[in-house]
RNA sequence: GGUGGAGUCGCCUAGUGGCCGAGGGCGCACGCCUCGAAAGCGUGUGAGGUGAAAGCCUCCGUGGGUUCAAAUCCCACCUCCACCGCCA
């Protein structure tokens, strides 16, 4: 949710944000209106309920005529404030759900525009020559029979796949080389829970517009995540933190799953776009004005860790229409695919600013001992499959062998390349 | 899943309808004392909304209800603990 005091004090700047997002700017005024109206209701049913308790005081003491007065006074005042409740609870609803609509207030200097008007800002890396034949990541996943994605579709269906031999040796290691990243970079490591409450789904921001693409445990009244991030952002919910020392940072290895709505005939080759994937993934808990600083530093080590599997990629800064509600701004590390013969995401980072902690009312002191709400950022250290499947493809070697990185090759046996199976 | 018990301001705890938004202890902060510390003494010490401030309002697990009035009575739910059943 939006900062309630920056519409009030700079309504512009939040239309202004609606239409680079292409959203509607007439829900800003709406949601004043409300708010207004939500003011007035609550200044009124307080003032009803401190007569009300004034003369509830007096009912104890006063005997007789007196007493029968102040009781018919306090049965009428009694009344009235449940009516006057009533219209603050429904003033309440009203401001919620609109405020609830409104997405994060994008920050300055992001590109507008939609999905194809993302700006490139770095390039890191080089692509290299593959000399014919150039294989996708199936063929060298079969070659090395390291994903068997006909049994995931038997088993499980479309978009499952089972990692087998060398794959599952890939994810450990891909999993133990970002959890010790994570660790050097002071990062607390969590395995966190991939099954979620409502109010965990809700306050992160996933229930909005892509609500279709959640599973959905209706039996339990549970959700599954679609990133660990879901999990990590509502740790501390309820909570006031102490961020005097600095930023709470946190790396959660969780499985994710989405259901790819709306994604049909897209990716469908292959294990780039799945249903299920493990991800180690990074939080941060900061003060607001920290933000922008921390979201450069979690951008910092997703570049650290694709620059030690030796992958070419580039910084993509995203365009307003394709931030989702909760952002206000992110950036995409996208990596070569050579069968593609272009970059495709391979992580993201997020800055929510105040958006998440509101909603899920996560708080911090300031110097003054105040409360605030604190900001939070996000950001992929290694989406596991799709790494498998891009070291694959980069990686790949004329005979069909996979040269293995240096960073890896401590989990893998100490292996510079490895043969086909 | 079954049965029993419990949820009060960081922690422990008092509180069975009105002077209780809430007493005590611990902890913590500040002050006094001290060369310094401990002990002792004093003062303060939950959160949110609104307001320039004083203040006012809300919150005793959550949500409903009864009542002029609810931490206190009633209902539902949640969580935790214990035992039983089941299970990695």
């Amino acid at each position: 949710m939006i900062d309630l005091r920056l519409l009030r004090s700079d309504p512009e700047r939040v239309r202004a944000s609606q239409r680079i997002r292409g959203e509607d700017p007439a829900l800003v005024d709406d949601l004043l209106a409300a708010d207004e109206r939500r003011r007035a209701a609550v200044s009124a049913a307080d003032g009803l309920r401190a007569e009300q308790k004034t003369i509830s005081k007096q009912v104890p003491r006063a005997t007789g005529e007196q007493r029968e007065e102040l009781l018919r006074r306090a049965k009428g005042l009694s009344d009235d404030v449940r009516a006057a409740e009533v219209e603050q609870a429904a003033a309440d609803e009203a401001v919620r759900t609109l405020h609830r609509s409104i997405p994060n207030v994008v920050a300055d200097g992001v590109p507008p525009g939609g999905e194809d008007d993302s700006v490139v800002i770095e390039t890191v890396g080089t692509v290299r020559d593959y000399p014919e034949p150039v294989r996708d990541h199936v063929e060298m996943a079969e070659l090395h029979r390291a994903i068997d994605i006909e049994r995931g579709a038997k088993v499980s269906g479309a978009r499952f796949y089972f990692l087998t031999g060398l794959g599952a040796q890939l994810e450990l290691a891909l999993v133990n080389l970002a959890m010790a990243k994570a660790a050097e970079h002071g990062l607390t490591q969590m395995i966190v829970p991939a099954l979620v409450k409502p109010e965990a789904m809700e306050g992160t921001g996933f229930l909005g517009a892509h609500a279709a693409e959640v599973y959905k445990v209706d039996a339990d009244d549970l959700y599954l995540v679609g990133t660990s991030e879901v999990a990590l952002a509502a740790y501390h919910s309820e909570e006031i933190l102490d961020l005097s020392a600095g930023p709470r940072r946190y790396a959660g290895f969780s499985p994710c799953f989405r259901r790819e709505a709306g994604s049909y005939g897209k990716d469908t080759k292959g294990v780039f776009r799945v249903h299920w994937f493990d991800k180690v993934e990074m939080f941060s808990f900061c003060r607001p004005e920290d933000a922008a600083a921390e979201h450069q530093r979690l951008l910092g080590w997703e570049k650290e860790f694709l620059t030690s599997l030796e992958l070419p990629f580039q910084v993509v800064d995203i365009a307003a229409g394709d931030l989702g509600s909760s952002a206000v701004r992110k950036y995409d590390c996208e990596a070569w695919f050579p069968s593609q013969q272009r970059y495709r995401e391979l992580t993201s980072t997020s800055n929510c600013e105040t958006f998440q902690a509101r909603r899920l009312n996560v708080r911090y002191r300031d110097d003054a001992g105040r409360t605030q709400v604190a900001a939070t950022l996000n950001g992929t250290l290694c989406a596991i499959t799709r790494t498998i499947a891009c070291l694959l493809e980069v990686h790949q070697q004329p005979d069909g062998s996979l040269h293995v990185p240096a960073a890896l090759r401590p989990w893998l046996g100490g292996a510079e390349v490895l043969e086909p199976a």
